[in-house]
RNA sequence: GCACCCAUAGCUCAACGGAUAGAGCACUUGUCUUCGGAACAAGGAAUGAGGGUUCGAUUCCUUCUGGGUGCACCA
């Protein structure tokens, strides 16, 4: 496919737009090039007649045609398509990897939960996009990094920190946690009973006093300045929530199969920079860059007031989320090189402030134009609310994770009284689907019905094709047909059997852009179109048996091959069977 | 107040500035003595409103409407 394209390339012009065709009636690739020019029907004649004199490139396509107000198309030789189906069958696992590795380097930070902070649905969509994304540089060849900036440092801790002392001195009474301790005072006797659900609770807890008492929000402060600086009860307390936490995300990664590589797995947290922002600060300083603000902050002013002012240091010298992502990207620049491509999976809510932070790096001649990159997305919200920590109403993951596997439980197969013995993979799988296959930009509207959908559009879909392409070629072998013998130049092929074999061909080029975009959604589109058009194919002829059967078990292996390599870009399992 | 994002069928989503705007759900009707019915086939139904750029606009610019988000001590 990339030969032919190059081919044409060379003809046509480099920087020509040569595209896959949205139609399969329209050819393989198609040009509209000719359109720009002035007579769009005679110029696309006089290039076709250019392209149809180049001996190399008629090796190659078959066909080339001016369509509709001057495209020109083309399509493909039918035994190149064949070379590469045979090349899908065999290469197993490996198709779709890149063989060219471009030598680049890519940090993805995704996931980035906070620690005391309640797992949600809202951090499924930077965990589970943030995955693939870094799956799919990895096929293209890139190198990558996968990291995980946990939110375990900041002001959310002096909440904490306050909330947990005023707890613990008072014992009892306390209506926060229904199974307060009787025994001692110290930390490690009645703290013992705390588990992520309640510290949330505190940090509800904490909001709601705070409403009607600003002095609250200042004892946090304070307690969170004592974290800063050493103070040895504080950081007790404050290792604690991190194992409380950590303990349940963990959990949640393992179902999820979620990995990540930087810091023995664990990701580099906001506190591994607690130490590593002076350098930073003194370098913003020495630069002219920090400007110091009406009540005594410390901010960057960006030129002609391209963006508001962007705080580092607040007006008691305590450091903010922008100092700790400056050190943070310092540190990456300098351990990975200095060219290594920087990806934020974070909310869409943060887009000023990454602008903001980007071109301070860029002021900072840290980075150059594009080496850093934010990749959004919108929110989980309900239909009539938002989703907030702060106000306690959230949906929990681990929740989301157990009716997911319920659901895909209590499907029953056919005609089957009993329901099937499902793998927990088919729930996890229909929860992925449904984040990934959609734009991350917009927002979702919590819908149970929507988000573990198993029918039309699905991840249970997806693995349901696969399992039919292996159930077909595990019945071939029961009666011992062969499948990859017989040369297939002289096959007249049908055209559904053309088509199918023309899509599957494309999943390299779409797995390439798919990562060059980091839109994984794109991947999702073309595993489906690609199922769709093998279901229907499955429905209208048979494999076995059939004249061409040799062909279209080969082509049926590859579309398995295409379909669980798509997957498992995506980060969902195929099983063999459902 | 200023800035950014979103608006497509009853619902949830697709569509490098291109060719006949595609799917799923729901609704109607078919396909099960068949290699897996979590499937397939058929049907009705859509670009928020007005301008502009272009050979061509769902896509770009602009105004408006509606929804979301952000804008100095949260992350």
């Amino acid at each position: 496919m990339f030969e032919v394209k190059n081919r044409i390339l060379k003809v046509i012009g480099e920087e020509a737009n040569l595209n896959l065709t949205d139609n399969l009636d329209f050819g393989d690739y198609s040009t509209n090039i000719a359109l720009k020019k002035k007579n769009p029907k005679d110029e696309a004649n006089k290039i076709k007649d250019k392209l149809l004199n180049d001996e190399d490139l008629m090796k190659l396509v078959e066909k080339i045609e001016v369509a509709g107000p001057g495209f020109i198309n083309f399509w493909i030789k039918k035994d190149g398509l064949i070379e590469e189906l045979e090349r899908i069958a065999k290469e197993k696992e490996e198709y779709g990897k890149s063989k060219t590795n471009e030598g680049k380097k890519v940090v993805v930070e995704y996931s980035s939960p906070n620690i005391a902070k309640p797992f949600t649905v809202g951090h499924l969509r930077s965990t589970l996009i943030g995955d693939a994304i870094a799956n799919l540089l990895e096929v293209i060849g890139w190198k990558v990094y996968r990291d995980n900036h946990l939110g375990d440092w900041g002001t959310q801790f002096g909440k904490l920190i306050y909330m947990i002392k005023r707890f613990d001195s008072s014992r009892a009474e306390n209506s926060l946690l229904r199974e307060p301790s009787a025994s001692s005072r110290s930390f490690s006797g009645s703290l013992h009973d705390l588990d992520l659900k309640k510290l949330v609770n505190m940090y509800v807890e904490f909001h709601k006093e705070a409403e009607k008492d600003k002095s609250l929000e200042d004892r946090a402060r304070e307690e969170f300045k004592k974290l800063e600086q050493g103070d040895v009860e504080n950081r007790k307390i404050w290792k604690f929530c991190i194992d409380i936490s950590m303990k349940e995300f963990n959990h949640i990664y393992s179902k999820l199969g979620i990995k990540f590589t930087e810091n023995e797995g664990k990701g580099y947290g906001e506190s591994f920079f607690e130490d590593k922002m002076q350098p930073v600060i003194k370098e913003l300083q020495d630069k002219g860059l920090l400007k110091e603000g009406k009540e005594g902050a410390k901010m960057i002013e960006f030129p002609e007031e391209k963006f508001p002012p962007l705080m580092i240091l607040k007006k008691d010298g305590a450091t903010l989320y922008s100092t700790r992502d400056l050190a943070t990207d310092k540190f990456r620049l300098e351990r990975y090189g200095r060219d290594v491509v920087i990806v934020n999976e974070v909310g869409a809510e943060q887009t000023l402030y990454f602008q903001q932070l980007f071109e301070v790096e860029k002021m900072l001649n840290w980075v150059k134009e594009g080496q850093r990159v934010h990749v959004r997305h919108g929110h989980f919200r309900f239909k009539d609310k938002k989703m907030s920590t702060r106000k306690g109403n959230v949906i929990w993951l681990d929740s989301v994770i157990r009716t997911a596997e319920e659901k895909a439980n209590r499907i029953r197969l056919g005609k089957a009284s009993e329901p099937a013995k499902i793998d927990s993979q088919v729930g996890i799988g229909a929860l992925k689907w449904n984040e990934l296959k959609r734009d991350p930009i917009g927002d979702i509207i919590f819908d149970w019905d929507e988000i573990l959908n198993m029918e039309g559009n699905s991840g249970a879909y997806m693995q349901y094709t696969y399992a039919r392409t292996q159930s077909v070629l595990e019945k071939a072998k029961k009666a011992k047909r062969k499948t990859e013998k017989n040369k297939f130049e002289n096959l007249d092929l049908n055209s559904e059997e053309s088509d199918l074999m023309r899509y599957l061909c494309r999943f390299g080029e779409i797995s390439a852009i798919a990562a060059k975009s980091y839109s994984p959604n794109i991947v999702c589109n073309y595993l489906y179109n690609l199922a769709q058009k093998y279901n229907t194919f499955y429905n209208k002829h048979k494999m076995i048996g059939s004249e061409q059967e040799d062909f279209r078990l080969s082509l049926n292996m590859a579309v398995g091959q295409i379909i669980k390599n798509g997957l498992f870009v995506l980060g969902i399992d195929a099983p063999n069977k459902m």
